[in-house]
DNA sequence: CATGAATGAGATTTCATTCAT
DNA sequence: AATGAATGAAATCTCATTCAT
């Protein structure tokens, strides 16, 4: 109700090498225990018993629960755009960076498979934090795109647009076959999602926009099933 | 131990009519609640309050707070599952499927903006549920586009990861488009969207599989059984 | 932060007999435990625990802290002018009503030794009850006064500052010689209140008005420096 | 055990003059905080931010938060008494005496808005403390009125009573026009409290006594309006 | 002298659930 | 069928105080 005067974020920055290192545990227990546990779930007495320091010491560097779990969502979202910006750095074509992007992708949800549990519980706790994590990501990906397509690599189209299909797709490829391990092994999602990606869905591309309509369409022979 | 053959959760299922009323009273308020606040935020007050009845009235038609948010993340998906699978019931290619099932996706997303509140949340409480709200999808998907497939509308590859690409794609428009409200209208984005999924996003679908420059790449070879 | 949508006060008034009794027994034990302890230190355990119900049980009768405390106060208020009023009610003086208002007000002190510590916690706590209190009896007080004024009973003057005088003698009065027990007896400074009210500190009345100023007044020696 | 002589709170007082500067700069931060957010709402961290030195330096001048408190709430009490007592010196009559008193207690009040705020809550903190300041008020007061009351200024009546009604007649005008801020202006309020003080509130102070009965009452001219 | 990191007991408040009516 | 009172475990957050530097 009041708190009135007092500032806000008395100390939130420590000073000494012995606070830094504090907060950082703190930190990074606040990252596995979200993720496991999801934001509701997770308690301040279970951030601080993981990261082994006592329960007041989470308030000497975060004001509340809700500031330490947007830190920890703005930090792994920049520590993604980073990885997977320095993977594709040495790319050649745009098809590579997508493919590039995606394995890196991929591979961070492996390897921090709290990932989505922890961006996706933002939709609730701090939706400003949420969009904010994907806002940038599209940033950085139209950009990419617009560059690409000034370049005659990629078809003109909107290129927010284009993103966020692309980032959905990811993003549910990931959750499938990452997170929930599907037999298959990634690569071969990998050459799937890149082959759509490639061609789109259309079976005849050389006429494309036939679209739907008649056309003999070439038999091309019954390929049977798959699975 | 007595009271014989009656399953633990006794009385779920109302008899008279009036019971069966209230059942549903409770369960569109729970809908509703649990949209607008995030499954741990809503209280069972909540719902019974916004149900108009008593607080104890919950626990005649409901076992606990987790069964009715599962019977709600259930009934929603199946009712957008009817509504899709209805709307594209008069479609005569692949496309126009697609186009009318994401319009059609949309327009729910428009007209129940706790869809994605709830179907998310389900993550982390009842991961079960959660990814059976998608494998339901997913399975309805992989068969149609099996179908389209043995039809020669759609190239070959691996269905399920097809559906997954698909359904992040809707996932993501929906969300940034209908949900956030960006300009540029719905239609734009579905028409860019189509245009992905037709063309894929290679510039010169013609000389498809050039992908980065040159270079005749075997003509499509036989591209072996995906999985 | 947020508590939002949720009315504020859920359900503060009990519709069964049963729960009625119940806010009462709390009610009356937050009066107790904050005369004993004074606000702050006083917590709901301890109510609760006065009032020997759960804990919860207080937060079906109150929204928090604060409004019992108000709640106390203003009723504390409200017993007291009661009483009081009904004590003068057969007075047929002004002098006869201060005399029997006073002799109340300590009879109530004596009685209820809490109401000090209660009502002056308020200051702190929630300062426009605490003015009300005092509002609410310098009220009644001055409509008092005037009648006595325009009955030439009272000498005239600002009767709001009048009745601020004597509810601050009184309240004086009552701390020193009811709440902390001095020798002397409650009647005897009642004699010297009715007595001080009476004609006031001048020595000589007949000349009032005298006041400092010149005037024969007796000699009486060199009247040395008061401390 | 070991530290042999000295006294269990050791480094109360500091020896050099950058402690006692630090010491002093804690102190008059506390008056201040305390003033401001009452006792058990101030903080230690309050304080030390107040006096811009480190959390721990105050436990180097302070056993711990009472003794702050005590020694404010003593102090305080010392130098309003001295601001008296030196107003006063001059005086000639008792009369003159209470209006200056009166005058320079509303001035301090005035000027020390915290005075009640941290006076009040003594009642709780440490009641010894709040005794003590009215204890020493009362003292200087009775031995005034007794020497009033032997030179003949003061009609004869338990100086004790009256020295109660007297505070307890300025703390309340002073809480009701300096610290509330009421129309009318304080040198109003003051001329009422005097004649009051003087006369009494007997309509005719010349027949004292006479109280409320008849009596021929000496019509003693057109008692003008006081407002 | 002065600092600021660390502690943990304790306070308020919420809420799913049970139960008597 | 429906009600609403009652419960108590658990969660967040505060803060006086200690201690190593």
């Amino acid at each position: 109700m009041n708190r009135s005067s007092t500032s806000p974020a008395e100390r939130l920055v420590p000073v000494t090498p012995r606070g830094q290192r504090t907060r950082l545990k703190v930190l990074q227990a606040a990252e596995r225990v979200f993720g496991e546990k999801g934001y509701e779930r997770a308690s301040i007495a279970d951030i601080t018993r993981e990261a082994e320091v006592a329960l007041g010491t989470f308030y000497v560097y975060f004001p509340d629960k809700l500031s330490v779990f947007v830190e920890v969502v703005d930090e792994l979202g920049a520590r993604l755009r980073r990885l997977i910006s320095e993977a594709v750095a040495g790319c050649e074509s745009r098809l590579e960076v997508e493919r590039e992007g995606l394995r890196t992708f991929f591979q961070f949800v492996g390897e921090n498979r709290n990932l989505y549990r922890i961006v996706r519980q933002a939709e609730f706790v701090d939706e400003a934090c949420y969009r904010r994590y994907y806002d940038r990501f599209a940033r950085g990906y139209v950009s990419g795109l617009e560059r690409a397509m000034d370049a005659g690599e990629v078809r003109r189209m909107d290129p927010e647009a284009l993103a966020y299909c692309l980032m959905g797709l990811s993003d549910f490829l990931g959750m499938r076959w990452v997170l929930w391990q599907g037999e298959g092994g990634l690569e071969h999602v990998l050459d799937t999602a890149m082959d759509f990606i490639r061609h789109g869905m259309d079976a005849h591309p050389a006429e494309a926009g036939s679209g739907n309509k008649k056309g003999p369409r070439k038999p091309r022979a019954p390929r049977s099933k798959t699975r």
